[in-house]
DNA sequence: CAATCATATGAAAGACCTTGTATATAAGTG
DNA sequence: CACTTATATACAAGGTCTTTCATATGATTG
């Protein structure tokens, strides 16, 4: 159960997807299409970012709007890509 | 490459070594003694951490010593843990 | 209500990870 | 040099993850 927000932070498509609702909410379709994943794949990965509970969602017609819930989360990101820059500069 | 920081974070044993050797330098068999670890085991993880960059090695007679070389995992790390107990107490 | 749009779910293939067992290497010791 | 201690590595079994394809659900529209 404590594992899973480093789980989640495992997959370079559920990073790019919290970058991408990050700072404003977006409906599947627009996160898809942004980040060029399939509707399916993305949906998968939405529901793993749910049920660990770093993102929220909100249905407003047929279009279902996500946005991350947890602001943590970005920060974290952040300095994990700081981190992962300086240490690839090394070899 | 870039996966590699959150792939060492997404293992609890690895993460426990981490912590082990954060402050303080420790050899193998100390490590595994600590966490009560498999020999090949801890010396496996310690590869993966070792060849992302994550902490460094010396050796000293027949012992090799083992500790972080950047701080800023245990950061992420202290950050991860922070967000995933607040998470957890959601459930 | 049939058709359409938006999203979710299930199953399956293949890739990848973790771990344990056995064995190898390397340094120190008598 | 044989022996012991400390660590590393190879391999294989089992498990988990990612992705895709096909299909289901749910809301809206004509």
């Amino acid at each position: 159960m404590k594992d899973l927000v480093y789980k989640c932070l495992n997959n370079a498509n559920r990073r790019k997807i919290l970058y991408c609702i990050g700072e404003e909410e977006r409906c599947v379709n627009d996160i898809a299409e942004c980040l060029d994943l399939e509707q399916s794949l993305t949906s998968h990965h939405l529901k793993d970012l749910y049920d660990c509970g770093l993102i929220e969602k909100k249905r407003d017609g047929k279009k279902i709007y996500y946005k991350v819930s947890e602001p943590e989360i970005v920060e974290i990101l952040e300095k994990g890509k700081e981190l992962g820059d300086k240490l690839e500069k090394r070899c």
